[in-house]
DNA sequence: TTGACGCCTTGAGGTGGATCAAGCCACGAG
DNA sequence: CTCGTGGCTTGATCCACCTCAAGGCGTCAA
C-alpha cells in the first residue's frame, strides 16, 4: 500500500474523467496523507502544498477572525477535492483546514499538477467551468448571508442538502457546530430554528437525521415569504 | 463605427493578451450596446447574452431578494467584464445588472467565446485562472461579511480601494448607497460610520473623496482591533 | 427664481441574533 | 455502575445595526 492514492483519485469526480496516461502521472506523484480528528492540515498564509482529495473522512474548510471566531466555508468528504482553487490560482492558502473525522487523502504537488493543465486542454476547460462553478455556489453563499435571515438560510440549506427531493430522510454529515458556522449562526439559533421549524410541522427531525415534509412551504420560508403560522 | 468594440476589446483587461487572430474574430463576432444611466440590462434568470466588456460608463451587478432588497455584488468599469462566470458555467444570470452610468459595452456572444476557449489554450488557463482569482474575491467578500463588523468592513474597503497606498486621495466610484449595500449596510449606517473614522483621525472626507491619514491604524480597525480612542 | 427630485445626513427607537450561563443526554472509559 | 467529556438544547439578557422619519443641500428644468 505504498499508494492508496490510486483509489481516491480514480474516484474522485474532479479527476476521474483523466485520460489512462494523465491519471498514471499524477497516481505516481500523488502521496497518501492520513490525518486524526480534529488535526490542524494547514494554516492560512501556509504555501499551498498543492491540490487533496479526500478518500475516507471529513475535513473542513475555515477561517479564523482575530477574536478566534470561526467561519467554515466548505466541507470535503470522499470524493471532493480541496484547496483546488489556492493551487490554480498560485496563492497562499487563504484559510485553514483540518479533519473533523480521522481522514485519509492523496495530495497532488502544486508542480504537477500545473503541468496535467498545460498539457491536457480538456482538463484545463474542466477545470475552468469548475471554477466557475464555485463561483457560482459563492455567490449563493453571499445570497443566503446577506437577502436571508437565520430561518431562511437553514431553510435554504435544508433543501439543498436533501438529495431525495423531500421524499425520504437524510442526515447531516457535520457536527450542528459547524453547520452553524457554515450559515453564520450560533449553535444556539441552528438548534431553536430547527426547533420551530419542526413544530410548524415543515420538517421532522431525529437527532442528525432530517425529513422534510412541506417542500413547498418551507421553500416559501427559504425565499423569505414566512407562512402566517410562524411565531 | 460600426464597430466600436475594436477599442474596448483590445483595450479590457480580459482580451488584451490574446493574440491578432483571436482578437480579429473576437472583434467581428462583438456587438457594441449602449445603455443610459438607470437602465436594466439583464435579469436574474435571463438566459446568458455572452459576456459584456465596459467601454465607458458604470455597470452594477446585484442580486434582489424577495422583499425587493438589493445586494450589489460587483461594480463594472472601464476595461472590466461582466456575465463571464455565467457564460463559462452556461448558468442563466445568477443576477440582475444595470448602468449606474451613461454605458458602453461590447457583448461577445456566448458561443463565439466558447470557440475561443476551445482553440486556444491559453486563453482557457487565464480564464482559469481568471475565475480562481473571483473565487478568492469571493472569499474575501464573504470573510468581510462574516467576520467583520461594520466599522472593520467599511475599513477594509477603503484600504482596498485606495491604489495611491495611503499617500494621495481617491474617490468613491460609486454612490454611497450602493457602497453601502455592496458592504451589506444602509447608507445610514455607511455614513455615520465614514464620520466616526474621519472623527478619530484616520481618515479625511471631502465629498465622494477620501484621504486615508493613518493606513496603519485604519489596518488595524479593519482586523477588528478596535483602537481604545473608539467611541 | 422656484420647485422638484435625488442623495446624503442625523436622530430616536426597535429587533434579530449573539452572548452568557446552566442543564441535559449519549457515549466511552475506568 | 459512575464518572467525565463533548455535543446539543434552553432561557435571560444585551447590543450592533436596522428602520423610520425628517431636514439639508446640490442639481436640473422650467
Amino acid at each position: 500500500m505504498a499508494n492508496a492514492s490510486v483509489g481516491i483519485i480514480r474516484d474522485c469526480s474532479l479527476f476521474c474523467g483523466l485520460s489512462e496516461t494523465s491519471l498514471d502521472k499524477l497516481v505516481s506523484i500523488a502521496r497518501t496523507v492520513r490525518f486524526k480528528k480534529g488535526e490542524l492540515i494547514f494554516r492560512e498564509g501556509d504555501p499551498c502544498p498543492g491540490i487533496f482529495v479526500v478518500g475516507e473522512g471529513a475535513v473542513r474548510v475555515f477561517k479564523l477572525a482575530p477574536g478566534g471566531k470561526e467561519h467554515v466555508l466548505h466541507f470535503a468528504y470522499a470524493g471532493a477535492t480541496f484547496a483546488e482553487v489556492a493551487a490554480i490560482g498560485k496563492f497562499d492558502c487563504p484559510a485553514f483546514a483540518d479533519a473533523t473525522e480521522d481522514a485519509v487523502c492523496a495530495l497532488i504537488p502544486e508542480r504537477e499538477f500545473r503541468r496535467i493543465v498545460t498539457a491536457d486542454h480538456g482538463f484545463c476547460i474542466e477545470m475552468m467551468t469548475g471554477m466557475a462553478k464555485w463561483v457560482h455556489s459563492l455567490v449563493g453563499l453571499l445570497e443566503d448571508l446577506v437577502l436571508r435571515d437565520a430561518t431562511g438560510r437553514v431553510a435554504r440549506h435544508l433543501i439543498q442538502s436533501d438529495e431525495t427531493g423531500g421524499q425520504g430522510e437524510f442526515s447531516l454529515p457535520m457536527r450542528k457546530k459547524d453547520l452553524a458556522s457554515h450559515l453564520n449562526l450560533t449553535s444556539e439559533t441552528l438548534s431553536r430554528t430547527l426547533h420551530r421549524l419542526a413544530e410548524c410541522g415543515l420538517i421532522e427531525t431525529k437527532e442528525r437525521k432530517i425529513r422534510i415534509r412541506e417542500l413547498a412551504k418551507l421553500q416559501d420560508v427559504a425565499d423569505g415569504l414566512a407562512p402566517a403560522e410562524f411565531a
